[in-house]
DNA sequence: CTATATTATGAAAGCGCTTACATACAATCA
DNA sequence: TGATTGTATGTAAGCGCTTTCATAATATAG
């Protein structure tokens, strides 16, 4: 393995001013960093990250925590997080937790025995007592699902992209609905409080129970829709799915029962993966800005590493948007 | 920070003793350990894996390169890596290059910075430049994209899914057919060989390029589906597309021609993705062993970082599997 | 032309850890 | 009993880097 130590003796010069040439310290004569440069290249020297992190610069290194990365919504913000980490030159190390709080914490000790530089969150129920601790550890975090007093965050308030839904159904003209996904859901809130400040009780809502995992079989949910139209058939005529994936599948169970979309029941999803817009009939969906979330978390991240000066948590809300297709639109 | 000096000065032992016994050596009294644990859970103490590094035990970090974690396959590999190198102990960084050899080179070049013990690599084309690179740089590598003389590799061979697609459609007495993508594909290769060894020349097969970056916009190829089913329409009796999305997309656009599937013309993909068997028709398509090629993949790395003697590299073949759905059944 | 500020360089300490090597002591054997 | 082996512990030398401090060389000013 190469070292500074070999490229400061080829190039006759000390250790240290190697380690300013490679840091682009600026007190260093043309020709030793001319020198330095050539060697450099000559043997192909690359740095260890891991002794530069000892000696006391950062790691470079961000640590983020997703809880189910097969959700396209999470994998959206990945791909988004590892392009602008790799812009500002960092690299990114992952944990996909599955919402399970050991593991949650174990992978926060395992970034901090990294020395990760921060970390970016992925937080679904109430973590306050996640948060004291990486505050306690005094690591940088941002969390980029949910606000916090205690940190800094960037996300989508899905209560809005319920309402949203809620909105669009009642301009239909709506009045029985059915709601289809996880009970405890900011966005199942949303569209029951919306449909409330709208004259719609929330006995006109049936849900629909789907979990939150996806450990629901495919036949079992089919069977659980099946069991509403074949019961509430000729009230409901709207359905909102809390994600697309599921959405698909209600639209799946529909056709599969002659039931026409959007003629006899209208659709709706959540998360405009790329299928929603090429499925037929398109989907009516909303969308959530993951390419800004991903980028500004980091970007926010990588600020609050940078700075010295405690400002106060900053939350940082991008709005979710309605797409409205085919799945609910009225084309008699 | 809590350092194992701190411990050792708590705990009235040397540091060597606190080092042994957070390593487990074995010749530590029994009292000296307790003391040392006692003490570790007090100050909450958590190793700094760079300096144990940096002093001579491995990073216990693997580096994975991805050309493009939004397609679905590679992202289920993804996780399952995450599980099974979090299982074992290791960490995980990522990069996705979208096939740029730069970015590429560059993420090795960070990764060997950051000293990982290993890299997992998701290779496209021929790529004997980059593994001699790696291989100079020492540094255990395992492919999980294709067989290389070089290094260790566990993947599917493409050629064969082509070839079961191909069989499944002679099966169901189709002769005149189209393929829909990347015409640089082995299961494109695979799909020909195969009809061509029963009789079909590849004058049977229209094949329509469609980019495997996914550049192309959805108009774009819907374009070139319509041209091609305006003027082969009656010809053509089957279509295989050279991944679920793309399937998906072609469905759409034959279901807005009015041209219906498998009825008028058989439609089969590759990947199996979730949602394939969640549309209407279901998706024809073919699997691959995900889970194992992850889990297998980072394995083989752990078992080759640790071993000494250098034993030549192994391919391991993953085989692909149709699944046959309704998208190719005729259900007359 | 001396005194002072500026710039370029090197020596060396130390980041937190592992691991020979040395040492002390107890246990085993002839 | 004296020599030998084994076990428990500590000392200290690094791993590859950054950075402070001291020093030498050069430039600027009075």
């Amino acid at each position: 393995m190469v070292t500074m130590k070999d490229i400061a003796e080829y190039s006759k010069v000390s250790l240290a001013t190697v380690s300013r040439v490679l840091n682009g310290s600026s007190n260093v004569s043309v020709e030793k960093r001319k020198q330095v440069m050539e060697w450099v290249h000559r043997l192909d020297y690359n740095i260890n990250i891991s002794a530069s992190g000892l000696a006391g610069s950062s790691s470079s290194l961000i640590g983020v925590i997703f809880s189910d990365l097969a959700n396209p919504f999470f994998m959206d913000i990945l791909i988004q997080m590892e392009e602008e980490a790799y812009r500002l030159g960092y690299s990114i190390i992952i944990s996909n937790t599955h919402g399970q709080k050991n593991k949650i914490r174990e992978s926060i000790n395992t970034f901090e025995a990294r020395q990760v530089d921060g970390v970016l969150l992925c937080i679904d129920s109430d973590e306050t007592a996640l948060m004291q601790y990486i505050l306690q550890k005094n690591i940088p975090a941002v969390s980029f699902t949910q606000p916090s007093e205690l940190i800094d965050s960037v996300y989508t308030p899905m209560e809005k992209g319920g309402a949203l839904v809620a909105q669009h159904f009642l301009d239909m003209g709506h009045e029985k609905m059915a709601y289809v996904g996880d009970k405890i859901e900011p966005k199942l809130t949303g569209f029951l409080n919306h449909l409330n400040q709208n004259g719609i009780g929330s006995e006109n809502v049936n849900i629909v129970e789907v979990d939150k995992w996806g450990n629901l079989s495919n036949y079992e949910i089919t069977k659980r829709i099946r069991e509403l139209t074949s019961t509430k058939k000729d009230e409901i005529t709207a359905v909102f799915a809390f994600n697309d994936v599921t959405a698909i599948q209600v639209m799946q169970a529909f056709q599969d029962e002659g039931i026409r979309i959007p003629e006899d029941i209208a659709l709706a999803g959540f998360d405009n993966i790329s299928l929603s817009r090429k499925i037929s009939p398109t989907l009516t969906t909303v969308g959530q800005p993951t390419k800004e979330i991903g980028r500004l978390a980091v970007e926010i991240l990588i600020k609050r590493i940078n700075q010295e000066n405690i400002a106060p948590p900053e939350a940082i809300t991008l709005e979710p948007y309605l797409i409205v297709r085919k799945s609910t639109r009225q084309t008699k």
